[in-house]
DNA sequence: CTCCAACGTTTATACGTATAAGCACTTGAT
DNA sequence: ATCAAGTGCTTATACGTATAAACGTTGGAG
């Protein structure tokens, strides 16, 4: 109706566009605006390129520009939102800005249905220069795949060190021997640690209980779910250590309820210590034992070697282990 | 040293190369990977393509199919990990699930510096398809960056709805309400709210003191950093209300230990109403009153919204609002 | 025997970018 | 004046994919 150019399709400006209001080449514009040490562009040139970008409102194509380069400088983190603890994901933001500041960028990727190899393919599709994952989630054969599509980087995480690549771990176990050691020396004669029932947790259960094994090798092992009644249950049945190791301090804070319930006194009947220090630690009464965490993996070390290895400056031997958090004790008054 | 096909660069297949081992055009090996329904071929030679491209472990380069087909088919989610809780975590997890499932892959964004129209060009890199992002950092000039570089679904998420576009609201002043309607149910004559001084959260706590303000007028806002000195001396200060919304279970729990030390009792001086229902709210002495939130937006039923809006089948109002979580008051002893 | 339609496949092209290579022009040294 | 060495740009190309269009075969109808 009104005009003739109207029609045009609006579609986001590429560099051909800038350079065409800039009345130069697009190669111009692309070195213009990537800061091309190599090339030779006059000052004057350089300010009519980036004024006409502004105007138009330019943003380079990610794709397009990961397609000529041939990475993509994603870092790719397949890890479900709620697992993580929130001291974990406090850290990894921290991780995400310091890969910021070196130029990549940090994909929370949440995926969760593919297994194994297919997982693999549905990462390296995204091309990422790094990918950090669950080292369980790792097999021989998706490292492989995620080596050979380009990804330069391959980062375990979890309890264990990973045999295939560099890790990052924190030993569940370490937890576990740190509250049986301040058990014994309390002078607690028989222990027990909970390992909860919850799919997920359950396996870093099962780690910190053998940790408390180390110590004391005849170490009880409660299984217990998330519940009131089961807790009851627990105490009713007696026979209870009188030094325990309740995974973290909402199980502290469960078992201690029900300990009180069945009239028994804490740390005097029975010791408990709890792990994570959560806030609420320092509130309950009596004040709980826990197991700090304390970030030792310093994020923009961890980087530096990232980036290390993508550049190939510097290849990573698969042994290569970073702590990710040291526990240390924190005694209160419930053991 | 060996042979001469040694040093052959061991780059990532791509369709060519499967197509040359299927003896096959490149336009072939995409029709078959694709199931394009308008393409032709024969049984036989899809099972030819199917063999090589797994055999060659193939593939798809994502960022050059993002270049041709001008999408994406990423759903960008801006969230730094640690803010949410861990009821929105799961929940989030629950929408990443559905869009795989309806072909996109949800990418949780975590970057943070970036703040305005930057951080707008910063996501339009990436040409995503949609994007869910806090409603407070959608400015006109970054929702308009957006649609025209391609993003076709811009969603809002936050306290408020937006002007601006569609948006998933939780309104936190009808959680204060609602605790503090029970409050004045049950006989308490001055009410008050405490109201986070943590950055981050005081826009939520705020929010939630003006509900309680719908209910009482003359409500006292008590602003309280997490800290057992504060809260101490917030009891000490005397005149204190007898109905207190503490804004979640672990200031609930802060100020419920702190009068407990000062010698007042709860509920019969002090009721407290906390907020989240944890596990660890039935677990105190008095069992914690607190306001439960039951997830009301089916992830499901968003994505096809989200979808059909893709798809341009439907033109969202700006005004759409989907509720996110629906407040419930789980009454236990302390309030 | 011819012509047409359906089938199965290939050829050609574009998406937006980065960068090697080339080209015209200027400058200073010889 | 001549050449070498800059200087400031442009031209050309490739990255890997999806898809429109073209193409050669085959079978059957006329």
């Amino acid at each position: 109706m009104t005009g003739v150019t109207e029609d045009i399709q609006r579609r986001p400006p590429t560099s051909v566009d800038v350079a065409r209001a800039a009345g130069v080449s697009q190669a111009t514009v692309s070195y213009v605006l990537n800061d091309n040490p190599n090339a030779r562009v006059s000052e004057k040139t350089r300010e009519r390129v980036r004024e006409a970008a502004e105007r138009l409102g330019y943003v380079p194509h990610a794709s397009a520009r990961a397609l000529r380069t041939g990475h993509s400088g994603l870092v790719l983190l397949p890890l479900p939102m709620a697992r993580t603890g929130r001291l974990a994901q406090e850290w990894l933001d921290a991780l995400g800005d310091a890969l910021n500041d070196a130029g990549y960028t940090l994909v929370y990727y949440g995926e969760r249905k593919l297994k194994g190899i297919a997982a693999a393919r549905d990462w390296a599709a995204l091309r990422p220069v790094s990918i950090i994952v669950d080292s369980e989630r790792l097999t021989k054969a998706s490292v492989e795949l995620l080596k050979s599509s380009g990804t330069r980087a391959v980062f375990g995480i979890g309890s264990e060190p990973s045999p295939l690549v560099p890790s990052m771990v924190l030993d569940h176990r370490q937890v576990g021997e740190l509250a049986a050691r301040h058990l014994v020396e309390r002078g607690c004669r028989r222990l027990g640690a909970i390992v909860p029932r919850e799919a997920g947790i359950d396996v870093m259960g099962a780690n910190r209980w053998r940790g408390v094994c180390r110590v004391a090798p005849d170490a009880a092992r409660l299984d217990l779910a998330f519940s009131e009644d089961e807790a009851r249950e627990l105490v009713a049945g007696g026979d209870l250590p009188d030094g325990v190791f309740a995974y973290n301090d909402e199980y502290a804070m469960l078992l201690i309820s029900a300990l009180h319930d069945a009239g028994l006194r804490v740390p005097d009947d029975v010791a408990v210590v709890g792990a994570d220090d959560l806030p609420i630690a320092s509130l309950m009464r009596p004040r709980l034992t826990s197991v700090h965490f304390d970030p030792t993996a310093n994020p923009v070390e961890l980087v530096t070697l990232l980036d290390e290895i993508v550049r190939g400056e510097r290849e990573a031997a698969d042994g290569t282990v970073v702590d990710l958090f040291a526990p240390r004790l924190v005694v209160r008054d419930s053991a």
